[in-house]
RNA sequence: CGCGGGAUGGAGCAGCCAGGUAGCUCGUCAGGCUCAUAACCUGAAGGUCGUAGGUUCAAAUCCUACUCCCGCAACCA
């Protein structure tokens, strides 16, 4: 079983394009195990509570649960509109999760890894937690982002983090692959330095903040939101749920020796990921060989610039997927950001990357190839007579694209995948180009030929449609119709071998899948 | 000495971890083709890989120093 997670959207806004982009990330890689063969869980979902919700809500006069569920449904709206297939949906206000907060609470309480303690020193409403002296600026002082800075002596629980730092060093140097990319690990283990003797303050005074998890043993308090947010990864996973939960199997889904994947973005691996979490699945006895992998993507820049709301930068998916469809939005944010570093949202490249490699390439071939299959032997495709050194260089071609795209999209590198699909296809309109079926078709003594060239082309695109499904399932499906093949989206990476399309094969008539968006004239 | 990322033909990027002909897309110029979505194909011009050293038979790639840009508050992936 391959259990893959994303992060859990926090319920205090829109969803940009930021968003949008994680999610159909993890769509993709799902569907690409899926057809590599694996069973696949995809869990994904929202982050309903804390204090920033709370604040949200009573600005806008309604309760916080009415806003999060408001907010809730423009997150789900999204991914159902951007075909983001997910098998499970976590929302933190779910009784079960919160079930499982509370069990996972008193269970570390009794092994002892919950203190409450006195602390007093300068606290920031705005981001619900207690400042340290290096969070001081260079003046002495709290500086503005801190917000309103307020001294107050509070009791509060702790997590024993303490106790887990040493392992956790250990552990992330002698496992490299647990964080992706690589050079993610230093800046962690850097972090982990300088939190060494810290322990985690895990709850809030109720008179403080109402939005919570309440603490099961202390009726004073509720959860910190990360503290809850976090386990959402295993709560919606079935851990320590009752059977009649509607919830999956844990042991099935997250068994020993098993590294379930997250895919979180850059932000929140230090210290909620990278530090927290796995301090937390330490505690409550997961294994070093189960400790999961973090895929820690990067972020889409507007114009060299981090991407807020407060610049009026953002950009939103919604209005993409409307202008442009939803598969050029898919396509182009897999497509132009290398997997764990950051790119630049611009539009103009979305549409000439749509353009040129969907419409121009592929569309292109696949209309070409099935079109020409139509006119000069009325659909019918025949394996034809012996192969020539152009024949067996396009099969090999394919071959090796194939063999490129499976190593890429092991390692999350879906624009390197798409890469090497596009290499294929480009070598089949240079094969059409020098073999000039348009020609052959002319001759009757080449008809044999023609129908080896014309094989050679749909059973090419066949193999496309397979490999674009992940990225493109809609596409793939019209491919696959359009080849008289529905079956073809069904197909497992293992079945994939020459001559898919059995010999006598008819298939339908051509339309474009991918129509050439023409950009707005600007006067 | 706070931490990290980046600097590669006009633009945007890959390559760097595991040194060995500098690659991709767009753009530009010239040509070809007509099956196809004004699509496709061929060829050409264009880079001393931020700077200066070092290691090596060999450095975009490893090491050192430096310069410039961007994150490391908030909203937030």
């Amino acid at each position: 079983m391959f259990y893959l997670t994303t992060a859990i959207d926090y319920t205090n806004g829109s969803p940009h394009i930021g968003h949008a982009y994680e999610k159909v990330l993890a769509d993709v890689i799902a569907r690409y195990r899926r057809l590599r063969g694996d069973e696949v869980y995809f869990l994904t979902g929202v982050d309903q509570h804390g204090q920033k919700v709370q604040q949200t809500a009573e600005k806008e006069g309604v309760s916080s649960e009415d806003f999060v569920k408001r907010t809730t449904l423009k997150f789900a709206a999204l991914w159902e509109k951007l075909d983001v297939k997910y098998d499970g949906w976590a929302e933190t206000i779910d009784p079960r999760h919160k079930a499982c907060v509370g069990a996972i609470l008193t269970e570390l309480k009794e092994q002892g890894q919950l203190y409450k303690k006195t602390h007093s020193g300068h606290y920031s409403v705005r981001q619900e937690q207690f400042l340290q002296e290096r969070d001081r600026d260079e003046a002495g002082n709290f500086g503005p982002e801190w917000g309103e800075v307020v001294e107050i002596e509070e009791e509060n629980w702790y997590f024993k983090l303490s106790d887990h730092t040493d392992w956790l060093k250990g552990f992330l140097e002698s496992n490299s692959d647990i964080i992706i990319p690589a050079f993610r690990k230093a800046e962690l283990l850097n972090a982990l330095e300088r939190n060494v003797g810290t322990d985690l303050c895990i709850s809030r005074p109720k008179e403080r903040l109402q939005w919570g998890i309440g603490f099961p043993f202390d009726e004073d308090y509720v959860t910190y939101v990360w503290f809850d947010a976090l386990i959402n990864y295993i709560s919606f996973a079935g851990y320590k749920a009752a059977p009649d939960a509607g919830l999956p199997d844990f042991n099935k889904l997250w068994p020993a020796n098993s590294r379930p994947v997250h895919v979180i973005g850059k932000d929140i691996l230090i210290p909620a990921h990278g530090i927290y979490w796995l301090c937390m699945l330490h505690a409550m006895g997961f294994t070093d060989s189960q400790m999961p992998q973090l895929l820690v993507h990067g972020w889409w820049n507007i114009r060299g610039e981090k991407m807020a709301k407060s610049t009026g930068n953002v950009v939103d998916p919604n209005e993409l997927a409307d202008k442009f469809g939803i598969e050029a939005v898919r396509y182009y944010l897999v497509r132009d950001i290398v997997t764990g570093k950051d790119s630049d949202f611009d539009m103009e490249r979305l549409i000439m990357l749509f353009n040129t490699e969907l419409a121009n390439e592929l569309g292109n071939l696949c209309n070409r190839a099935l079109n020409m299959s139509q006119r000069f032997t009325d659909g019918v495709l025949q394996h034809g007579g012996p192969l020539t050194a152009d024949d067996t260089a396009l099969q090999t071609s394919l071959a090796e694209s194939i063999a490129a795209y499976q190593t890429a999209m092991d390692e999350f590198d879906v624009s390197k995948g798409l890469e090497a699909l596009s290499r294929h296809v480009v070598h089949c309109n240079q094969y059409a180009e020098r073999m000039k079926p348009w020609e052959l078709n002319k001759d009757p003594e080449k008809m044999d030929r023609l129908a080896t060239v014309l094989y050679h082309l749909a059973e090419s695109v066949a193999h496309a449609s397979v490999l674009l499904a992940p990225i493109l399932p809609d596409a793939a499906e019209k491919l696959a119709a359009q080849l008289n093949f529905p079956t073809l989206t069904n197909l497992k990476l293992a079945d994939l071998h020459w001559g898919l399309l059995e010999d006598g094969h008819v298939i339908e008539k051509p339309m474009p899948v991918f129509p050439r968006i023409v950009p707005e004239v600007v006067p």
